[in-house]
DNA sequence: TCTGCTACTGTTACCGCTAACAGCCATCAT
DNA sequence: ATGATGGCTGTTAGCGGTAACAGTAGCAGA
């Protein structure tokens, strides 16, 4: 067990395998590959000898020369929010059925990591990228738009896509919810969120929000901005941090889920009566608020949706551009007074 | 905007850009891949030709005839559970240094599923591979074993390796959880778990949990699985079972800290004295437990260390085979009581 | 002047596979 | 018989790069 290669001959080719089976090599290729005429008989001696060398054929070989890639590249900002791994598992529904297989990239919010991921998928040549945001450096759209191949631009559709985009308006999610919440009399109202400046959703969404405010006359009493750690943790220190520094403040919308969660379970810790005294809702709808003891208001993103969405966009390749809006449910919850 | 590629000739390949620059492909060549000595004058001609026709270079090619390929598989059984997240990032960061990038697939919990995810992910023939989990098809192992490349099996020690292993030893873990909550004095103790056959961690960790538990006389008192849904309410939703079920249960081990959580959050909001009355446990070390008003106890798995010792093995390929254990340690929070 | 080197650039032969086409043989309608 | 047809298998020529080697020019030292 100390290299794990038993047989030190070579690496295997077609040619050990044609060898093997006494047919030629383009034969085997389409045993393999189910492709082709093959007689029953031939097709069995050849499965039988690949199976038996532990032939595993070279794809790079192959895509050289068929000149196609069963790659689709996948960009997105970060696995950990509990969010795409959601739109993975759309994209792989869908994707699992056409021959097609997903690679990610994470990009962790930065431009310029985007601008190399794509650069490196793109070096693959994938069948098709998805890639979450419309807001790209200009080499990043530039890349994209001469690979000659789909692009799916996905989360988002407040903004310019590239060739085909499926998405929420998150701007409009902001206001719908800072309607729901003016509908139900809550006037002192506070926003906590990610600091993140590269998050161009929270930020549509925030905007939207503090439209619709303004619309009401109405704006913001109180704003408070994190970074980094665990949301849960931040959600309650940052919604101690507004209770104290604006006592009268009644309502808290926070930008995800997680931190609305922790700042819920301040609040009942804390006593407050929730949706009395103080109203919170988050967004995303994550599964995670099922387990609460209260149900924090959300809005659902239509993850699953997207991802299913964006992957038949580029399972069919369809020539003209596509732009599929999604239209997310606010789930009222158990944090805003009912009307 | 109807087709994403602006200049309707060929896909760019070297000679393009050898032909705008007025050099050979071999010279392109080697200014794009900064190897072997070039004019500075040529090498400014050849990037200003490659940036102006927006030239990216096509990696299948390049990795067939130089047979060398930038690629680490990382096969893991799923995303959305919290745990795997931090071992990419582990991975990540070692590999960034190294010119080396990971490709994820995803096998959930699948043998069959992970067998075709290796068979796909050889057939790219990356450099090394990194593989969760010591319990494999047969078939898989073989194709592991023969492809001549660095095979690290990560998360779990307790067995035996293909080639190299980084892990801890799950059985040691859930022994040493029960020795302590022993320690503490409980007597009636009960396990909520996952139900999947394939966790193979979760099951090793249980065998030596009761290992621990029939070493001084005892033995559960009660266990429940579950399968699906959110773990958070599936942890309020088992323990209500169990607390039902055997009233006088004093100790609750849960398989993760997902469902822990989820327990804690339960016993909480119906005012059972924990530690006192019933203590509580889980396992991972999630960063999600900070946020909770209580902290779990649980052992913390090692996951970003294991990410990056596993890269560290990838990018330095040894000769002889390695197997490093890491050592969990127990955080026993607020929901055991103090000895 | 010639040799030997260094610095740079070009030529050739693949890497392992597949598209496209070319054969071959049996079967079948004409 | 003749050609047409279809099932099966083999041959050839790349796919777009890179390793290895082969120049070529310029210059230092003998």
């Amino acid at each position: 067990m100390t290299k794990p290669t038993p047989d030190p001959r070579h690496t295997l080719t077609l040619r050990d395998v044609s060898e093997a089976s006494g047919v030629s090599e383009m034969t085997v290729s389409r045993v393999l590959r189910n492709r082709g005429d093959v007689s029953a008989p031939t097709r069995e001696k050849v499965l039988e000898a690949a199976r038996a060398l532990g032939y595993v054929p070279n794809k790079i070989a192959g895509a050289l020369a068929s000149q196609r890639v069963n790659l689709v590249g996948v960009v997105i900002p970060s696995l950990s929010n509990m969010v795409f791994p959601e739109v993975m598992t759309g994209i792989s529904e869908v994707l699992d059925g056409t021959g097609l297989q997903p690679v990610v990239g994470v990009t962790n919010y930065l431009p310029d990591r985007e601008e190399s991921v794509i650069y490196e998928m793109l070096s693959w040549r994938p069948s098709g990228m998805i890639i979450a945001g419309l807001e790209h450096s200009a080499a990043s759209r530039a890349m994209l738009a001469r690979a000659g191949i789909p692009i799916v631009e996905i989360m988002d559709i407040d903004g310019d896509p590239i060739n085909h985009a499926v998405g929420i308006s998150h701007r409009r999610a902001g206001r719908q919810m800072a309607e729901e919440i003016i509908a139900a009399g809550y006037r002192k109202i506070a926003f906590l969120g990610t600091q993140m400046p590269n998050d161009f959703r929270a930020k549509k969404r925030l905007e939207g929000f503090e439209e619709a405010l303004a619309k009401a006359g109405l704006s913001l009493v109180d704003r408070e901005y994190y970074s980094g750690g665990s949301a849960l943790l931040k959600g309650r220190e940052m919604t101690a941090a507004v209770l104290n520094r604006t006592p009268d403040v009644d309502f808290l919308y926070y930008s995800n889920d997680m931190i609305g969660a922790g700042g819920l379970l301040y609040c009942l810790a804390q006593g407050i009566d929730v949706p009395g005294r103080i109203g919170l809702a988050g967004f995303n709808g994550v599964e995670l608020l099922d387990g609460l003891p209260r149900k924090l208001a959300t809005m659902d993103a239509c993850r699953l949706e997207i991802g299913k969405k964006a992957a038949r966009i580029i399972a069919e390749a369809p020539e003209a551009s596509q732009v599929e809006e999604l239209f997310p449910t606010l789930q009222p919850g158990d944090t805003i007074r009912r009307a």
